[in-house]
DNA sequence: AAATATACATAATTTTCTTATGCATAATAA
DNA sequence: TTATTATGCATAAGAAAATTATGTATATTT
């Protein structure tokens, strides 16, 4: 993730989210629809992404299919049912550090 | 910063922040004040805080006069002007941060 | 033909935290 | 009265999660 340099953490929620909503997708696809989301807001870059995939799926959480698309390479990941889970989990955490970051930033949210 | 694990980057706006409202603080009554705030959602481990202050003095961003107060050293920061500076980039930083965030992870929230 | 896009990967380094430890005084609880 | 908790600062070791720099390879566009 570049371009923002803030609030390291984040990545793996990005990821799980992308996932959770879509039936499969690969690296590259995903730094693409992050770009696309954000209006070339957050750039992934491969050497995050990559080992965050790879930890992923040594969690569980990930399930990976390598295919052969036009003569190249591509591993799609798809998410586990302890995925969803961690979605949900990880959704929940940054809700709540939103809110958090809100009420001490900002004097109007308090928390309550 | 501990029992939220989440979002590393987020603690120099968070003592910026505070600073900037606030005369002068010191170290301690900054991690009060931040666990007042939050309701003891985010607790400021000293680890954490007392380099990040010495970096933000040692930046310019802050200065420092000592006291004994009680028989007890406290070390009162106060904002300098390119201090408040940032700490408006920092809070533009952050919204901007939340809204890409909300971008990407809720479908009713769209950039632009 | 060269540059850019697609596609994955890892190593070295940096930043920013957590955890652990250390010192010292004041106030409270057992 | 003694032990614990609170107040107050500090740093070192280690972990986590990025950035930056490489590396490999094919496809497409300029």
């Amino acid at each position: 993730m570049s371009n923002s340099k803030l609030y390291k953490g984040s990545l793996t929620t990005i990821i799980l989210k992308l996932l959770n909503e879509s039936d499969k997708m690969y690296g590259y696809e995903i730094t693409q629809k992050v770009k696309e989301l954000t209006k070339g807001e957050l750039k992934i870059t491969e050497g995050a992404l990559y080992p965050a995939l790879h930890k992923l799926e040594a969690q569980g959480l990930l399930d990976v299919e390598v295919k052969k698309v036009d003569n190249r390479l591509r591993k799609y990941y798809k998410i586990t049912e302890s995925g969803e889970k961690e979605t949900s989990n990880k959704l929940n955490e940054l809700a709540n550090y939103i809110a958090t970051m809100q009420a001490l930033v900002n004097p109007k949210f308090s928390l309550e």
